[in-house]
DNA sequence: CGATACTGCTTACCT
DNA sequence: ACAGGTAAGCAGTATCGC
C-alpha cells in the first residue's frame, strides 16, 4: 500500500497517555508507543518528580506526539448553580466543586508546577477552556479528530456512538481498553496490569492514527493544503474555521466583496428540506432516485452566496428577484417573495468555490489521491450548513434558506416530472423519490433525462427494493434488495433500546422479508421467554449517552438527568439501566436487574414490531390481546392507498 | 378520581 | 462550533367522563 502524505509530516512519532488520581491528580503512570513499535511505560513507584523528568525526557524526543483528550480541558466551574466565569476567589472556596475535565498536557503542566520542577508546557486560557502546548514541538490530540461530526458522519458512516477512546477503538479497531477496564481500576491492578493497562492506551492511540492508512489524518492534511491552515490546526478546528479562512481568503485576494448583510446571532431556525407523507404499505419493485449532492449543485445553479443574496447592485434589476413560486416560501423565517434577490453580475465565492472543488475532485478520483477527494467531499458537502450557524463569520440565514427552498423546489418539480411520466410515488425525503412499479427501464431513464434537461440535476438510481415496507411514519422503512436487508429508522436498530427487543425485531423483520417464514412463533417464543424471566438480563440492559453534564439539563426530571445524577456520570458518557416499575420500586429505572419491569419490555417489544405485522396483514388485535400488551394508535396518512401485493407468507 | 390528551424535553435517527 | 425534519419515550399537567 502506497505510504500516505502524512507520514512524510509526522516522521518518527510518539502516542501517550497519562494515569493520574482522580482527586489529587498526582501523576502514576506514563506509556509511549511510537509509530516504530517502541514501547515504554513508567510508573510511580518512589517519586512522582521521576516520573515526571522521564515524560518530559521521553515528550522532547519527538518533534511530533499524539495523544487521546490531551491538550485540552474544560472548567466547569460550578458553585451551587450559577456560573460566574470560575474567578481566583471560587477556586480558593473550600465549598468549590471544579468538577472540570482534565487532559494529559494539563495534569503534566499541575503536577511540575506543584511540585516545583521545570515546565515544558505552556498554558493558555480561553474562557472555560485551557490549551495546553510544548513548544518548538507538534502535537495531535486525535480525540478531537475523532470527535469531529464530519469525520464521524462522512468517514466512518456513525460507527461509534460516544467519543471515548474505548469506544472508538472497539468500533474500529475491534479491541478496546486493557480487559474493558476504566481508569478508576488502575490502582487496584498489579504493578504488571498497571504497565499493561497504560501501555494498552497508547497503543490504541497510535493504531487509531494508523487505522485504514492513516486515512483520517491524511485527510486532514489535505484539508490544510486546500486551506493553507497548518495541518496541526487542522486537527482541533472545524467546518465554520475551514470555510471561513476560504472566504477570508477570497476576499484578501479581491475575488469577492465583504459581507453586506448583518444578522442577530440569536439562532432562529428556518425551514428546511420537504419530506413526502409515506403511502403505508408493502411493495414489490420499488425503484429509489436519488439527486446528486442537490444543495451544492442549487447553490451553484442559483448562485447563492453571502456575497451575491440581496446585494447592493441588483435590488432594483426584476431579473435579480427569486421566481419562485408563492408556496415555497410558506413557513420561511428569513426570505420571503418580494423582499430578497441574487446578483446578476457577479458569481458569489461560494458557487466559485463549490465548482473549483468540485472539478478538483474529480481529478483527484481519477489520480487516485482518496485522501484529497475525502477531503474536498468533507468542504463540499459541510459548505451549505456552516451558512445556518450562528458563530460561523459568515453566518447567513438567508444563504441558508434559499438552498434549502430551492432544494423542495427541484424535489417538487422531480415529482411533476415523475407524474407525468406516469410513475407512482410512494415516498420521498429531502432529495429522492421513491417510485413504485416504474412503468419500464426506458420511462426511468426517461425521467432522469427530463430532470436533468429541465432541473440540470443528475438523478441516480440508488436502490431496487424487490421488497419494501414502509412505514405511516416518516424516514421509516425497510428495503430488500439482492438479499440484503434495509433497515432504515427504525426502533430494531436504534441505540437506545435494549438488544432484546432491537434482536428480536431483526429477526422478525428477517422472517418476513427474506426468509418468506411466518413471524409469529418467534415473537411468541420471545414474549414467552420474557414473562418467564429467563431472558439474560445484559440482553435487557438499555443505555443512553448523556446530552449534558446532569446538573445542566433544563428537564431536572428527564431519565438522562436522574440517572445520570445517580451514577454520577457526566457528559458525552452513557449510562446504563433497566425499565422498572414505579410503584414497586418508586423509580421507573433502576440498576438492578432483580428490579426489571417484564411488561414494559413487552410493550415495547410490541410497539417495535405491531406496525410491520399490521402491514404485512398479521392479526395485531388478535396477537396484542394474546400477548397482554395495548395496541397503539398510529397516525394514517394513506390518502386511500389500496393494499397491494398481499405477503407470501 | 382515574384515564386520557396534550406539551416539553430528550435521544437517536434520516438526508 | 455544519443544517433542519422526524419519531418515540418519559414526566408532568390539563382535561374529560364517571
Amino acid at each position: 500500500m502506497k505510504l500516505p502524505k502524512v507520514c512524510q509530516i509526522l516522521g518518527e512519532y510518539v502516542a501517550f497517555d497519562f494515569e493520574w488520581d482522580n482527586t489529587t491528580h498526582i501523576m502514576l503512570a506514563a506509556s509511549f508507543v511510537n509509530n516504530l513499535g517502541s514501547k515504554k511505560v513508567y510508573l510511580n513507584s518512589h517519586s512522582e518528580i521521576a516520573l515526571l523528568e522521564n515524560i518530559k525526557a521521553e515528550l522532547l524526543e519527538y518533534s511530533w506526539s499524539i495523544g487521546w483528550n490531551s491538550n485540552t480541558s474544560f472548567e466547569n466551574n460550578n458553585n451551587g448553580g450559577t456560573s460566574n466565569g470560575g474567578n481566583l476567589n471560587d477556586i480558593a472556596n473550600d465549598n468549590f466543586i471544579a468538577d472540570d475535565v482534565q487532559c494529559d498536557l494539563g495534569v503534566l503542566y499541575e503536577r511540575c508546577e506543584t511540585n516545583g520542577i521545570d515546565n515544558i508546557i505552556f498554558k493558555s486560557q480561553k474562557g472555560s477552556r485551557a490549551y495546553y502546548s510544548i513548544p518548538g514541538l507538534y502535537h495531535i490530540d486525535l480525540y478531537q479528530v475523532y470527535n469531529k461530526q464530519m469525520v464521524q458522519n462522512t468517514i466512518y458512516n456513525r460507527a461509534y456512538r460516544t467519543h471515548k477512546l474505548d469506544d472508538v477503538s472497539k468500533a474500529l479497531l475491534r479491541h478496546g481498553k486493557f480487559k474493558g477496564l476504566g481508569g478508576k481500576d488502575f490502582l487496584k491492578l498489579s504493578i504488571k496490569d498497571r504497565k499493561k493497562y497504560s501501555l494498552r492506551d497508547s497503543e490504541l492511540v497510535m493504531e487509531l492514527s494508523k487505522h485504514s492508512n492513516f486515512e483520517v489524518l491524511d485527510a486532514m492534511l489535505a484539508i490544510s493544503e486546500i486551506t493553507g491552515l497548518d495541518f496541526e490546526r487542522v486537527c482541533r478546528t472545524n467546518l465554520t474555521t475551514w470555510w471561513g479562512v476560504l472566504f477570508d481568503q477570497m476576499i484578501q485576494n479581491g475575488e469577492c466583496p465583504e459581507p453586506f448583510n448583518t444578522f442577530d446571532r440569536e439562532s432562529v431556525k428556518y425551514k428546511g428540506a420537504l419530506v413526502l407523507d409515506p403511502k403505508q404499505g408493502l411493495y414489490h419493485n420499488t425503484v429509489v432516485v436519488d439527486a446528486a449532492s442537490l444543495y451544492p449543485t442549487v447553490s451553484i445553479h442559483s448562485n447563492l452566496s453571502f456575497d451575491t443574496v440581496n446585494c447592493k447592485c441588483c435590488k432594483n434589476n426584476s431579473r435579480a428577484k427569486v421566481k419562485l413560486n408563492d408556496t415555497f416560501f410558506k413557513g420561511c423565517k428569513f426570505i420571503s417573495k418580494n423582499k430578497c434577490w441574487i446578483c446578476q453580475k457577479r458569481e458569489g465565492a461560494f458557487p466559485k468555490k463549490l465548482k473549483i472543488f468540485r472539478h478538483e475532485r474529480l481529478q483527484q478520483k481519477k489520480l487516485g489521491n482518496g485522501a484529497k477527494q475525502l477531503a474536498l467531499k468533507i468542504l463540499i458537502n459541510g459548505g451549505y450548513g456552516v451558512f445556518g450557524h450562528t458563530k460561523f463569520s459568515y453566518y447567513n440565514p438567508m444563504v441558508a434558506e434559499l438552498v434549502t427552498t430551492y432544494g423542495r423546489y427541484t424535489l417538487t418539480k422531480m415529482q411533476d416530472i415523475a407524474k407525468k411520466l406516469g410513475f407512482h410515488i410512494i415516498y420521498g425525503d429531502t432529495d429522492s423519490l421513491f417510485l413504485n412499479n416504474p412503468p419500464s427501464k426506458i420511462t426511468l431513464s426517461k425521467f432522469q433525462k427530463l430532470c436533468k434537461e429541465k432541473l440540470d440535476i443528475e438523478n441516480e438510481e440508488k436502490n431496487t427494493y424487490n421488497t419494501l415496507i414502509l412505514s405511516a411514519g416518516k424516514k421509516h422503512y425497510i428495503g430488500y434488495e439482492n438479499g440484503l436487508v434495509a433497515i432504515v429508522g427504525y426502533e430494531g436498530k436504534k441505540n437506545d433500546r435494549c438488544e432484546f427487543v432491537k434482536e428480536t425485531f431483526n429477526g422478525l423483520i428477517n422472517s418476513i422479508i427474506k426468509n418468506n417464514t411466518n413471524p409469529i412463533p418467534a415473537l411468541e417464543k420471545a414474549m414467552y421467554t420474557l414473562e418467564s424471566g429467563k431472558v439474560d438480563p445484559k440482553l435487557l440492559k438499555k443505555s443512553i449517552r448523556l446530552g449534558q453534564n446532569p446538573k445542566d439539563y433544563k428537564s431536572q426530571t428527564c431519565q438522562a438527568a436522574k440517572i445520570g445524577r445517580a451514577v454520577g456520570a457526566k457528559k458525552g458518557e452513557l449510562v446504563e439501566y433497566f425499565d422498572s416499575n414505579i410503584k414497586k420500586t418508586g423509580r421507573s429505572w433502576s440498576k438492578n436487574y432483580r428490579h426489571i419491569d417484564i411488561s414494559k419490555y413487552k410493550q415495547s417489544l410490541w410497539n417495535s414490531v405491531s406496525e410491520v405485522l399490521e402491514i404485512t396483514k398479521y392479526p395485531v388485535n388478535e396477537l396484542a390481546e394474546k400477548f397482554d400488551v395495548r395496541t397503539i394508535k398510529r397516525k394514517n396518512n394513506n390518502d386511500g392507498h389500496v393494499m397491494q401485493n398481499l405477503p407470501a407468507v
